[in-house]
DNA sequence: GTCTATATACAGATAGAC
DNA sequence: GTCTATCTGTATATAGAC
């Protein structure tokens, strides 16, 4: 079982890929086995041998794409202004979210949050909990350095990660035709952190 | 067909209300029309008779969700603050989307987004969108009454409303068991409010 | 380990009596 | 209109050959 460069590892693999694919893109009831099998030019069978079932299957595919952002090792570097770091991390995580990729495991993994509460949950402490408390720590060193003035932040981080969401991400979510565009987004962004720059500068 | 008040039409009701139950507390795939007969005290062909299969009885069900939340008719008086007028509604707010209620319905909106497109957005409009229009409404008021600076009212109420989201409301969308405490939540709802106004209270 | 073929269950939808 | 009984497809899961 560990790591044999074998045939059936090669086959786990397939297996995986396909069904990640197939459960964030049209959920985890229409995803049949079948159709994993398919995907992964495998037999049915082979599923079951390495998985034990769909549920395990499915705890496996998802837990896959639990893991931390790309926003990670947030780093202050001390010839950078607040308003630039801060800048470079609304871009980064305003990409993040409006990715269809992740907006699909965010969906599978509200949509059956009651069903599977150790998948929904596992996504949530490597997303958005894990990306709040590196956003927190930034806003500390900013504090510290005399450029902001935060009491609290993690209330702060909070703050500015939701508001970056905007009608934008609700509208992939929703699945609404009418996007919002690129220019209007970066309007928003700015706006945003204009909007969290003022409220945090001083007191 | 109108209003009839028969016993097909009370039939129809009960369909519809079991329908609704069903389908927000287990999902779309997990509600059978086996089960939705069974909760309403009517046999199946009766369900398939009132509508005409699994897709239109969705649809209506989810649909007579979609309506305009109570955050509506937002009154702004001139005898209270902007502080004040603003907290009124942050607290119905947060309690709104803090309920397990309008999480459901969320949930199964955004988790069907792709295969019923039509019910997300009829939430979307009906919901958020809605909601984000009378709040920035009330912001133009304020901004007209010399109590608040806000260049851009939509903006401005996006940013409000998602802040307020909060933790507390993430942590219900994906079933985490560790709620946030009421008093937290408070103390978040009074920390938004309070970075709003430094943000908008002047340039 | 991997395949084809099959068992079993239950879903959505319909037929026909009353 | 409403019911009981049924059709038909397809899902998960398993049996048994190679």
């Amino acid at each position: 079982m560990k790591k044999p460069r074998s045939k059936s590892e090669e086959k786990r693999q397939q297996i995986l890929d396909s069904a990640t694919l197939l459960f964030t893109e049209r959920g985890f009831a229409d995803t049949s086995m079948d159709q994993v099998a398919k995907q992964a030019e495998v037999s049915k069978q082979t599923v079951y041998s390495h998985f034990g079932g769909k549920d395990e299957l499915f705890t496996a595919a998802i837990e896959r794409r639990c893991v931390a952002s790309d926003l990670k090792d947030l780093e202050v570097s001390d010839d950078q202004s607040a308003r630039t770091i801060l800048q470079q991390i609304c871009a980064r995580f305003v990409d993040l979210i409006l990715s269809e990729d992740v907006v699909r495991v965010h969906r599978v993994c509200v949509s059956q949050a009651v069903a599977y509460p150790e998948v929904a949950r596992l996504f949530y402490k490597a997303g958005p909990q894990q990306t709040i408390s590196e956003v927190a720590r930034v806003l500390e060193q900013l504090d510290a350095r005399g450029d902001l003035v935060v009491d609290d932040s993690r209330y702060a981080a909070t703050q500015l990660l939701l508001m970056l969401k905007g009608e934008a991400r609700m509208r992939i979510e929703y699945n609404v035709e009418e996007k919002i565009s690129k220019t209007e987004i970066e309007s928003y962004t700015e706006n945003c952190l204009d909007m969290f720059l003022r409220a945090y500068s001083s007191r």
